[in-house]
DNA sequence: GCACATGTTCTCGG
DNA sequence: CCCGAGAACATGTG
C-alpha cells in the first residue's frame, strides 16, 4: 500500500491523534518476520512512553518519545495505520492504547511491515541506507545521482538510496508526465530531462498528498477512509486503456520483476 | 492451479 | 563495485 503520499497522509492524521499523549498498554501479535524487535520487548519498552514528534523519512514513520526513544514503522505492501480500535483479527499485529481514550491499531496482512525499537541515541541501519527525502531532497543533487547510473530511469526512481519515498505507482506516473519511457538508461538523460522527470514526480507526490494517496488494495487513511489519488492515475494499473494525451493504447511491461506502465507514443 | 499485488533485501552469475 | 534476474518473505484476490 504504502509509498510517500499514503505514509503522509497516515502521519498528518496519526500525529494528531498521538503527540503528548502516552501509551498505557501494548497488545501484540505472536513473535514474526513483521517485529524486528520482538513482541516482548517492544512491551516493555513502549510502555509510559509519550509522544513528542511524528516524522516520515521516505516511507518510515519515526516516532520519537520523551527520553530520547525512537519506534520505527513501515507499512510494507499492505500495512494499515489507523487511530482507532480494530476487530482483532489474526492480521493486527500491535495496538498501542493512548491515555485520554486514544487507540492506535496496526495491521498488515502479508507482514512485509516493519516495526523496530530504537534506544535513546540509537542508531538505524535501515534509515541510515536511505537518501533524502523525496519532498525536502535538492533537485540538482538527485539528478546528479539519477544520472550517475546506467540501470533504467525507472528502476533508479524507485532506488530509496538516491532519494526516498517514490514506488511503483508514482514512478509510473511521473514518468508518464515527463514523457520518459520507463526503460530509458538513467545516464543518458540530460541534466534538464532528469531534472524534468524528479520535478513532475514531486509535484506528483504532493498531489496525491492532498488526495489522501492511492487506494487500490488495501491502503486505508489512519481515520479508516480511502485515498482518493487513484482517481487521477493516467498510466498505473491502466493497460490496454486510451493514453489521456494521444488516445493509444497504455502498455505494460516487466522491469526490475515489476510492471511498468507507460504510453509508447507519449513517453520517448 | 496460475498470475499478480502500492516493498525490501539477498543471492547468483556475468 | 556495478548490473540484471530471480527468489524469498506471507497472504489474499481474480
Amino acid at each position: 500500500m504504502p509509498e510517500l503520499p499514503e505514509v503522509e497522509t497516515v502521519r498528518r492524521q496519526l500525529e494528531k491523534a498521538w503527540i503528548g499523549r502516552t501509551i498505557v498498554h501494548v497488545h501484540t501479535s505472536l513473535p514474526s518476520y513483521f517485529f524486528v524487535t520482538s513482541p516482548r520487548v517492544l512491551k516493555s519498552r513502549l510502555s509510559g512512553q509519550t509522544l513528542t514528534r511524528l516524522d516520515r523519512h521516505g516511507k518510515y514513520l519515526i516516532a520519537h518519545f520523551l527520553g530520547g526513544g525512537r519506534l520505527l514503522l513501515h507499512l510494507g505492501m499492505t500495512g494499515q495505520l489507523v487511530a482507532r480500535q480494530l476487530v482483532l483479527d489474526p492480521h493486527v499485529h500491535l495496538v498501542l492504547s493512548l491515555s485520554k481514550e486514544q487507540i492506535i491499531s496496526f495491521r498488515d496482512v502479508r507482514k512485509f511491515g516493519k516495526v523496530e525499537w530504537l534506544a535513546p541515541g540509537k542508531c538505524s541501519p535501515r534509515l541510515d541506507k536511505l537518501g533524502p527525502d523525496a519532498l525536502s531532497a535538492d533537485l540538482e543533487f538527485v539528478s546528479r545521482r539519477l544520472r550517475q547510473r546506467t540501470i533504467p530511469i525507472k528502476t533508479a526512481l524507485l532506488d530509496q538510496k538516491i532519494w526516498a519515498g517514490v514506488g511503483n505507482i508514482y514512478a509510473d506516473e511521473g514518468l508518464f508526465a515527463a514523457g520518459v519511457r520507463p526503460t530509458k538508461s538513467a545516464r543518458r538523460l540530460t541534466h534538464k530531462e532528469a531534472l524534468n522527470v524528479i520535478t513532475h514526480t514531486r509535484s506528483i507526490l504532493l498531489r496525491a498528498v492532498e488526495h489522501g494517496g492511492s487506494t487500490i488494495n488495501d491502503y486505508i487513511k489512519a481515520d479508516g477512509t480511502l485515498g482518493g489519488y487513484q482517481n487521477w492515475h493516467q498510466v498505473y494499473g491502466k493497460e490496454g486503456e486510451p493514453c489521456s494525451r494521444c488516445g493509444k493504447a497504455i502498455v505494460r511491461t516487466v522491469l526490475a520483476a515489476r510492471a511498468a506502465h507507460f504510453c509508447a507514443f507519449c513517453q520517448k
